[in-house]
DNA sequence: ATGAAAGCGCTAACAC
DNA sequence: GTGTTAGCGCTTTCAT
């Protein structure tokens, strides 16, 4: 055992003694400058090596003034319910994936309201902990982006944003080709009377679906039908009225987990899918395979969404273009089991 | 417009001077330290407010050797399918919210791997980028834990620790209890023959659970089966053979997760749930009432868990006492569709 | 190619 | 009560 104690942290100091030079040329070869010889850098990292040390993340963030970390911002409860919906959680650990290699780490903002969480994102941009976010969702009139963009704040935006759109960096899909391709899987299939279930009125992705949708259909020369939701009792009410009226033999809905819950209804009122009524709706998440019959759905590659967003946004902070980059990921119609060629069509 | 130019960042020397004292002061009333009078805290926090000032992190961090944050590690993609379960989502969630009260911030710990994740780990250790973690996991034979544990890092469990269980701050269920509530609520429903399927092996909860179950049946004079799989093809067959050997009329299920499986393949197999057999699970997650029949399942209440180990954790941190908390949240019965009286019982 | 030294923004011991 | 000052650990001119 070495009598010499050893210091609670091993500092830049101790590896100069310990490689006998000055600590400049340390930091130095932490960032393998060229300006050091490669025989000092090798003496530097021995002793590196045989201290143990890290270089301290605080010291270098004064310095620096930049932290190698990069914000992740999650919805609040009311939107789309993040904790119900998995695929934040998958989009969060690609992030996780990409930080590693990169060696950037991850904060989290999160708040029960949309106060609550804007004060959380101020905060980790206020105090220097974060180079740039990450917004996991897109509403409209989004204030968190707001402040983001009037504070010129580098972000990623995980969707289709509703204002500064040459102004951002995104990464979404075509959700207006994706509902199109929904509607002409059923079209295919030999559906004629296709309604549409969205979500909610505020969500951007659903408008553009069901414009897809109603593209697919005026294409098709079918009767394109208004959005119905599947939320209130008036909801309900408008559907029951669809159904009756219209005799649809398929419907498009907004995900998969509503298209379980329309599922449902449809079994309780005795419509049999897809034997009755055929379904196609969008995520492929773990809801579309819970129970059979298996969801016919389309794969939105959000791991590939989320991988993007990071690599993106994390090549932007490393070198700041002026450009911003757009991104579109392709979907995938993913057949299973609830659509089927329409009977006696 | 004042002429004078705005610094880029304010900081407390800026301060100092407007407010016409020295920085100690301004650090001191950002603590409201009593060594300061009002009348200068007053001036101090006006300047403050004047100049728009925000503390630095990674200064005050460098001066005080503590990071006002936690490490979150989120379970590596092989065990429990973090992005399938929402629990995950929901405890992340939670820890935000105490977090924010608290003004501490959140660093997730993610990785595919179990090397993956604990390199992220020992990272935000070394670098000092956390104070302490919460495990949001618990595993047998853990090395995330065992390098906690050995460096001697702060952390909270969220789950039974399988060893130094008086070294760790822990927050749990009473997971034995609940599978015997579970096992209970069949029998008080008339049930005589009663199985348990567990989830995977390696779960230190599954095991607990089981034994619960054991107990009440044990206490109820019932046949007490052994623990019963549900992934592999021999699985099937066990449960096939169980099924046709025992004619149970009660199954405890290790999730709601799994019991949307097992309830397909009963259904499958003609059996209906509850009229032929009743179902009860765990966790009383989204999947509970997905689709009809609604779970009979037993609420862990998971937020209750993530928020105590926030909070515990972050006691802990502050007043770092010898002595570890360990807390046991109750867990409640939620009857719904899948568990009824017993025919002919 | 390397070293000395002046910060980065904040805290805390020590003076008064 | 308040000010002075020496760090915290690292980066980066500016010398050499």
């Amino acid at each position: 055992m070495n009598l010499r104690k050893m210091p609670m942290t091993v500092t830049i100091k101790d590896v100069a003694r310990e490689a006998g030079v000055a600590t400049s040329t340390v930091s130095r070869t932490l960032k393998d400058s060229p300006l050091i010889s490669e025989n000092t850098k090798v003496k530097v990292r021995q002793a590196m090596q045989k201290l143990g040390y890290t270089p301290n993340f605080a010291a270098q963030n004064l310095a620096n003034k930049s932290t190698q970390t990069i914000g992740v911002i999650l919805p609040v409860g009311t939107m789309g319910n993040p904790a119900q919906n998995p695929l934040f959680l998958e989009m969060i650990q690609e992030i996780g994936v990409v930080c590693n290699e990169q060696k950037y780490m991850i904060s989290l903002a999160t708040g029960k309201t949309m106060a609550e969480l804007k004060d959380s994102v101020r905060l980790m941009h206020q105090r220097k902990l974060v180079d740039g976010f990450i917004l996991l969702y897109s509403e409209a009139k989004d204030p968190i982006r707001k402040f983001l963009h009037d504070e010129k704040i580098p972000y990623a935006l995980l969707g289709k944003p509703d204002v500064y759109e040459n102004e951002t960096i995104y990464i979404d899909n075509d959700n207006r080709l994706s509902g199109k391709s929904a509607a002409d899987c059923l079209i295919q299939h030999g559906h004629q009377r296709i309604g549409y279930v969205g979500l909610t009125p505020s969500q951007v992705v659903d408008k553009e679906r069901y414009k897809g949708y109603s593209d697919a259909l005026r294409d098709a020369n079918l009767t394109v039908h208004p959005e119905l939701y599947f939320e209130t009792p008036t909801d309900f009410m408008a559907f029951q009225e669809f159904l009756e009226e219209t005799q649809p033999t398929g419907l498009v809905v907004g995900d998969d987990r509503l298209a379980l819950r329309v599922l449902q209804y449809l079994q309780l009122d005795k419509y049999k899918v897809p034997d009755d009524i055929s379904l196609i709706s969008f995520n492929n998440s773990v809801f579309a395979t819970l129970s059979h019959p298996f969801l016919t759905t389309i794969d939105i590659h959000v791991q590939e969404l989320a991988r993007q967003a990071a690599a993106l946004l994390i090549r932007h902070l490393q070198e700041p273009s002026a450009l911003l980059p757009k991104m579109i990921v392709p979907h995938e119609v993913i057949e299973r089991e609830t659509v089927m060629r329409v009977r006696g069509g």
